[in-house]
DNA sequence: GAACACTAGG
């Protein structure tokens, strides 16, 4: 009968050459507590003092919460004369014991026995860090680490290391953060990577990606590891600076990352990243590295949930589909991420199933998920549904309407609509409504062109985010469509006086690996010239397939009614985009463009037309959703 | 020692 090896050497035999002692310690390790305490019984009791069975044996009995086990092994050592302080081992095993057991009155008692003057001052070290680390893991008040932390230094003189850091960063206040990095900064351990990789990631969690990227930067590039670019990108990843984590990844693979391989966390980082800029053609080599280099990717949730995300928003809704039904396991994350998805491509009916059959499998909706489902059926405009779903989720599913919660509804009710009933839920709110439910009444009133409620929408909103430049720009819009000049020249003077300037609209097409990247009315491509005068022909074409633009006018507002009379000025970026992937792409392939703005009207209808004309596809992602254009219609069935 | 999904709008 064959035997594993570690057993045989668990096991002892005359021939092994592990003392029992040290067979208790590997029991330990191997998480076998039971067993280890077993051997402790039935081993040889005689001495030397079990130098390595004792602590092991004092956490096993922690592991088994035997909280009587570890007092035994506690007495039996001080009767042995190992206590206080002449076993390090077995003192930092007892006060992390002690502090798993939530038995911090008898880990005080034994740290207040420690004779300070005659203990090597790495044991007393090592004796704090062990008590602080216990209780900052065992969810223990910080409060109580922090006095820990004082004792340590003020009233016993001991020395901090890398390891009290690295215990007691992560459960610090965000306030006192920046004191524990100048502290850190003047002993010296800011330096170690482990001590700046904390840094970074405890800054990142509180919003902090600036001073995270700050950490990484003053850090010698040679000192710099996986887990430090790790910390960095996903800093920026998880506070929305997608562009600037891209930006990390890059440097990562080049010269300046010293050939650090990536891992499926820093995946997941770079994929949510390409997933918000719709970085399609970095997101599909991510992909593929993931396939090739990152074995049983699929028993990673975090990774799968990822790639889901990324094709969900960047336009492979069946891809994404595709890596959801192989999951051999799935999480609320990996449902929403899908829900989302279909919800901007405007199947919001697919999103609805998809929710219900979650249900059904008995996972819970959460705050997200609801907010994914409620956005589905507003891009669709499915009413009855999003009104039930929202009144129904605090009885059915225990989840209070929040903030989030509420901007859908107010989005759903207005762009059907019902700006009234939108404007009544707001008063109905039981917290004060924050800018974005005000702006997505505002956004309402621009599609349904009510000045009067738009006025006062924005004078809350800018109320609540002065500083945010698209209020005003949809202000504005409101007034012009309105023909009220003397409205958009009020909020041109706001705008100035406040030093706010319009965020360019931007396009881009990926093609052989290169991004193309268009601004409005912009000239700097090298094909420019072919590109405009293809857009002018385009135009010209749709004007005779529409009869003049008769049938389009009604959708059309009195400013882009100008834009079309004059077609020289409004180069609306998407249109250059397009243009450009006509160019370059051969008939039947379908061009993605991804776009920083919403699509206005007018481009809306010109690529319907153009999508008829050339008998092709486009598929444009715009500020919140897809517009699927082909045969001269749109997948937003002009709902949006 | 680091990870996935979050509304609206320009």
């Amino acid at each position: 009968m064959a035997t594993e090896p570690s057993n045989a050497a668990i096991a002892g035999g005359a021939d092994s050459p592990e003392p029992w002692s040290a067979r208790v310690r590997t029991l330990t390790r191997l998480g076998r507590h039971r067993e280890a305490l077993a051997f402790l019984r039935h081993g040889d009791p005689s001495p030397p003092p079990h130098a390595l069975a004792l602590p092991a044996a004092v956490i096993s009995c922690a592991k088994l919460y035997l909280a009587s086990g570890v007092a035994q092994i506690h007495a039996l050592a001080a009767k042995r004369g190992l206590l206080p302080s002449s076993d390090a081992y077995l003192l930092s095993a007892l006060l992390s014991s002690y502090s798993r057991l939530r038995l911090l009155p008898l880990a005080h008692q034994l740290l207040d026995e420690l004779p300070l003057a005659s203990t090597a001052p790495a044991t007393a070290r090592t004796a704090f860090n062990s008590l602080i680390s216990g209780c900052a893991l065992h969810g223990l008040p910080a409060v109580g680490c922090f006095s820990l932390f004082r004792r340590m230094r003020v009233a016993a003189g001991v020395r901090f290391d890398a390891v009290t850091l690295l215990t007691l960063v992560p459960v610090a206040p965000l306030g006192v953060v920046p004191q524990l990095h100048a502290l850190a900064a003047r002993s010296g351990l800011a330096a170690n990577t482990s001590v700046a990789n904390c840094f970074m990631s405890v800054y990142a969690r509180g919003g902090g990606a600036d001073l995270a990227r700050q950490v990484f930067e003053e850090m010698p590039r040679a000192s710099r590891d996986l887990v430090s670019w790790n910390a960095v990108i996903s800093a920026h990843a998880q506070n929305g600076l997608a562009v600037e984590a891209l930006e990390l990844y890059r440097r990562m693979r080049g010269p300046e990352g010293g050939g650090v391989e990536p891992d499926a966390v820093t995946l997941v980082g770079v994929l949510s990243s390409c997933a918000h800029t719709g970085a399609r053609r970095v997101g599909l080599d991510v992909e593929r590295y993931v396939r090739e280099r990152i074995p049983g990717f699929r028993n990673n949730l975090p990774l799968c949930n990822a790639l889901i995300n990324f094709h969900a928003r960047c336009g492979s809704l069946p891809e994404a589909h595709e890596l959801f039904d192989e999951m051999p396991e799935r999480s609320i994350v990996s449902w929403t991420a899908l829900i989302i998805g279909y919800g901007m491509h405007g199947q919001g009916d697919v999103a609805v199933d998809l929710f219900e059959m979650m249900v059904s499998e008995a996972t819970a909706p959460d705050n997200v998920a609801m907010v994914g489902l409620l956005s589905a059926c507003s891009h669709a405009g499915m009413y009855d549904e999003g009104r039930k779903y929202f009144s129904t989720m605090e009885r059915d599913y225990c989840l209070q309407p929040k903030l989030e919660h509420y901007t859908c509804m107010v989005d759903l009710l207005g762009r059907a609509g019902r700006l009234d009933e939108a404007r009544e839920l707001i008063a109905s709110m039981p917290m004060a409504a924050d800018g974005a439910v005000w702006g997505a009444l505002l956004g309402a009133c621009k599609i349904h062109r009510n000045v009067e409620m738009g006025e006062e929408a924005f004078k809350r909103v800018i109320n609540l985010e002065p500083t945010n430049v698209g209020y005003y720009v949809l202000m504005a819009n409101i007034y012009t469509d309105a023909g009220q000049l003397d409205g958009v020249a009020k909020v041109r003077a706001m705008m100035r006086q406040r030093g706010l300037k319009k965020e360019p609209g931007c396009s881009y097409v990926e093609h052989k690996g290169k991004v193309h990247l268009f601004m409005a009315d912009d000239h700097s491509h090298p094909e420019a010239k072919r590109i405009y005068e293809l857009v002018v022909k385009l135009e010209r074409m749709v004007k005779e397939k529409t009869g003049g633009g008769d049938d389009v006018a009604e959708e059309r507002s009195e400013k882009e009614e100008a834009e079309a009379a004059a077609p020289l000025v409004g180069f609306h970026s998407e249109k250059l985009a397009v243009a450009f992937g006509l160019l370059n792409t051969e008939a039947g392939s379908e061009i993605v463009v991804i776009k920083n703005l919403r699509v206005c009207g007018g481009c809306h209808s010109f690529l319907k037309t153009v999508s008829a004309l050339t008998n092709r596809a486009f598929l444009v992602r715009d500020a919140s959703r897809f517009h699927r254009f082909e045969d001269g219609a749109c997948s937003c069935r002009d709902y949006w």
